[in-house]
DNA sequence: TCTCGAAAATTGTGATCACAGATCACGATT
DNA sequence: AATCGTGATCTGTGATCACAATTTTCGAGA
C-alpha cells in the first residue's frame, strides 16, 4: 500500500532487442530485404539468440518483418502495388485519427503541433534531412495521440513500421528533398487549420492529402530502395547475409 | 525448376500452437481474462514450453493477449471504452475493405455472399447459436477477402482475434439472441444490395451500420463477459489459473 | 570454362536446464 | 482468532545443446 514511484522495471532483454530493431526499423537503418538472423544479430548484441528469437518473432507478427518459407528472416520488401495499398490503409486510417484529433483539439496540442512543424522548417533549412523526418514523425504521432484512441495508435504504429523503411529512405532517391520536405510542410499547416477549425472531415482530407502527396513521390521509387534481390526458389528462398558483408547498410548498431 | 505441388508444408509446431489458440480465441472459447500459462499449454498439446512460448509472444503481439506486470498472460480483457474504441475502428476499417469489394464485385462473390447468408438464416431457424457466428464471419470475410488488399484484411483480422472473445460470447447474455441474429441477416441484404449496385458509400455505411448495430447489443454486457475479476496489485498482478482449476472453460483442448 | 556433386558451414526449431521474481500454503507468534 | 513470516510452488526469461533443412563452398569431371 506503500505510493512506490519510480517503477523503473527496465524491461526484459527481448524487449529492449525489440526495440532497438523497431528504431533500426523507423529510422531506415534497415533497407527493405535485409536479411537478418538470430545468432548474428545475439553475437553483435552481447545476448543469447533467445531474446533475439522472441524479438525478431515478435516483429514478423507486426508484419515488419516476413519469414521466407526459408525459414530465414528479411525486412518485409514491398512491390509497389503493396506500397499503394498501404498508403490507401494509412489514408483511411490516419485520416480517421486526424479527425478524431480535430474534435478534441486542445490549443496545448495546438501549439506543440506548431513547434514540431517549425522544427521541421528549421531542419529543411539545414538540409538535414534526418531531423526533417524525425520532426514529421513527431507531427503526426502528436495529432494522432491527441485522438486518444490508443488501439488505433496501435494500428498506425504498425503501418509506421511497416512504411518506415521505404518513407525513411525514399527521400534519398530524389533530386531535390527540399521541395518535396516543403509541400510537407505546407499540408501539415492545412492540418493543423482544420484542427483549429474543430473539423473532422477536412483535417482527415488534409492528413489524405499528405501522405497521397509523399506517396506520389516514392512510388516510383520503391523499386530502388530494395535490398540487392534475392532470387526466389522453390520451398524456401535466397541467400541470408548473416551480419557484415561488406559494410552494406543494415546496421542494428 | 519442378512444379511441385502440394506444399502441405506442415507448418511448425509453434505455428501449430499459434493458430488454435486464435481459433480457440475467434471462437470464444477462451474468455476475457483468462490466464494461460507456458508450461500447462505444453503439457496439454503435448510439446516442449518452446513453441507455447513463441505463439503466446506472437499473440501477445497482436493484442489478443496481454502480459500483466506479472509477466504473466491473459486473454485482453476490455472496458466498455475500449470496446466501442474498437468497434468505432471496425466501422472504418471494414467499411474501407467493403467499399472498395463494390467496387470490385463480381457475381462470384456475389453468390457466395447470398450462400453464407442463407445458411446463417438456416441456423437461426435450427437455434444453432454457434453455426449463426460461424455463417457471419465467413459472410464478413467473404467480403473483405473481395477488396484485394491482403494488409487490410490483415488489421481486420487483427481486430476480429481482439473482437473474439466478447462477440462470440456476447450473444449468450441475450434473452433472445434471435431477433439480434435476425438483423444481422437484414444488414447482410443492405450490403449485398450496395455492392451489387456497385456503390462504394452505400456498402461502406452499411457494413458500419451493421457493426454498431450489434456493437449496441453487447456493450452492456461486455463487463459481464470478463473472466473472474483479477485483483489489481502493484508491480505486478493477480493470480495465475494455470489449468483445469474447476472445469471453468479455458478449453485449448 | 562450365557443370555437377559432395562436404562444410549456417540457419531456424525444439528440448532441457537454471534462475529470479511472485504467489500461495501453512504454521508460529501475539 | 487474527496477523505476519517463512518455505514450497509456480511463473516467465534466458542460456545451452542437439538436430534437420538449407545454403554455400569448392573440387572433380566433362
Amino acid at each position: 500500500m506503500i505510493a512506490d514511484l519510480g517503477p523503473i522495471d527496465s524491461a526484459t532483454i527481448q524487449t529492449q532487442v525489440y526495440q532497438r530493431l523497431r528504431e533500426a526499423l523507423f529510422n531506415g537503418a534497415l533497407l527493405p530485404g535485409d536479411s537478418v538472423t538470430i545468432r548474428a544479430l545475439a553475437t553483435r548484441l552481447g545476448t543469447s539468440p533467445m531474446p533475439v528469437r522472441e524479438a525478431l518473432q515478435r516483429l514478423v507478427a507486426e508484419k515488419a518483418l516476413i519469414q521466407l518459407p526459408n525459414r530465414t528472416f528479411r525486412v518485409t520488401p514491398f512491390t509497389t502495388e503493396m506500397f499503394i495499398e498501404l498508403m490507401r490503409v494509412r489514408m483511411t486510417v490516419e485520416g480517421m485519427a486526424a479527425a478524431e484529433a480535430a474534435r478534441r483539439f486542445s490549443s496545448r496540442v495546438e501549439r506543440r503541433l506548431a513547434q514540431h512543424n517549425a522544427a521541421m522548417i528549421r531542419a529543411i533549412e539545414r538540409g538535414q534531412a534526418d531531423a526533417v523526418m524525425r520532426a514529421n514523425r513527431r507531427f503526426h504521432f502528436e495529432l494522432y495521440q491527441a485522438a486518444d484512441m490508443p488501439q488505433l495508435l496501435d494500428i498506425i504504429n504498425g503501418l509506421w513500421l511497416r512504411a518506415g523503411p521505404y518513407l525513411m529512405n525514399a527521400h534519398r532517391s530524389l533530386d531535390d528533398p527540399t521541395i518535396f520536405f516543403r509541400s510537407g510542410v505546407l499540408f501539415h499547416e492545412r492540418i493543423m487549420a482544420a484542427c483549429a477549425a474543430r473539423s473532422p472531415k477536412r483535417a482527415a482530407r488534409a492528413i489524405a492529402g499528405d501522405i497521397w502527396h509523399s506517396a506520389r513521390f516514392f512510388r516510383r521509387n520503391v523499386g530502388k530502395i530494395n535490398a540487392p534481390y534475392p532470387p526466389e526458389r522453390e520451398p524456401r528462398t535466397s541467400t541470408a547475409v548473416t551480419s557484415e558483408e561488406g559494410g552494406h547498410h543494415e546496421s542494428v548498431r
